[in-house]
DNA sequence: GTCTATAGGTGGATAGAC
DNA sequence: GTCTATCCACCTATAGAC
């Protein structure tokens, strides 16, 4: 707990979410990861006992603290008296942006994210669901306070279609550059940020036409 | 091009795309495709080549149709003369929901497509890449010409998100009733169809706060 | 904690008979 | 076109010396 010397378990968990991202979770073998990782063969089983241990690892080193950040900042809108909407999206949005943008790791998180979503393994889709649940719960009764004349499904609902453009935006931003031949710059991560949280926000707040019209 | 007998071609996309969808690329092995196919361990081979022609077969062949569908429908609202942002909006995304609804295979289309999107195998992104280009390539314009005060590459990004939110819901809108505790209901198409239409279509035109405001 | 050696298994692919 | 038999690369996991 005193400095941040790198450990052998930290470095198995560096090369494993390395690999993971590059080559998904079948493809990145104990070999390669212990290879990458400076340590033994055995080291993995020696330290989290199975393969689909250290994955789950590395899954909650990442998103735990990019959850508890987006806790955090909920919070500070609260105190500052300043919840609108936009400010709850954004305490959604941006801290899984800000991460995908420090290190060199850009997308690494996100695709993380997504992949572990995304697999059918039973085992990783309830690691996923087990660290998110907090977050909805406390970011969904604050959206029902803010949008009162909508439905408290239709609040999750939005919810999910936010977490899938959020997802799918991080993880996968450069088939944007491909697509608009590169008028987009997926690099931009202040950008894409603010684009989404706008268009997130309007989704919320003139996602129901008027009701008459039904 | 008579019937449609069952052939062993067919039998094999078929159970390809059952076992990717349940177990993911990886574990779909070749022996187990071909064991539900009812076909031999040497037919994946004889018919496709290789595992990777198999699996890319498969993407092609639900991919396809899909966004044929979206094309058509895109053209269908213009000969009408009714080109209204929701009406463009709902030809993207009611294929996907429609062909997810169809059969007993609910979400196993918009997984293969999240799966596939989401891998970081170069070569099944270049085939997404290339099936949906010219899907892209018509939305984008009329959308262009829908929404005069939103730069093109705000465009290119709304797509994005929208693609982002799609994919994600149809693919796992079972963790919705999980996180709602039963409140949302992932089997009802219609309304998701209806309420991802609302949301996207605020998006795309309200997504863009007065400029007067920077 | 780290290493070597190896067990024990599954994977994709193919040769060659039918 | 279909089958069997087989090759061989690679995988996870562990036992046991250091």
């Amino acid at each position: 707990m005193t400095a941040a010397e790198p450990t052998t378990r930290t470095s198995l968990l560096d090369a494993a979410e390395l690999l993971i991202t590059e080559r998904g979770f079948a493809r990145a073998s104990v070999r390669a990861i212990t290879e990458a990782a400076n340590a033994n063969v055995a080291a993995v089983n020696y330290h989290f006992g199975s393969k689909l241990e250290l994955i789950k690892a590395v899954i909650e080193r990442r998103i735990g603290p990019l959850n508890a950040e987006r806790l955090r900042r909920l919070e500070a809108c609260e105190a500052g008296g300043e919840v609108t909407l936009e400010a709850v999206v954004e305490a959604f949005v941006a801290p899984a942006i800000a991460d995908a943008r420090a290190e060199s790791h850009r997308q690494r998180l996100a695709r993380l994210l997504g992949m572990a979503f995304s697999q059918p393994s039973s085992e990783l889709r309830a690691v996923m669901l087990q660290q998110f649940r907090p977050v909805i719960d406390r970011f969904v009764p604050v959206l029902i306070e803010l949008l009162p004349d909508v439905s408290q499904e239709q609040i999750y609902w939005r919810v999910h279609f936010m977490i899938g453009a959020l997802a799918f935006t991080i993880g996968l931003g450069d088939i944007v550059e491909a697509y608009s031949d590169g008028r987009c710059d997926a690099s931009d991560m202040d950008s894409i940020s603010r684009q989404l949280v706008e268009f997130l926000t309007a989704g919320f707040r003139y996602g129901t036409p008027g009701e008459d019209s039904r």
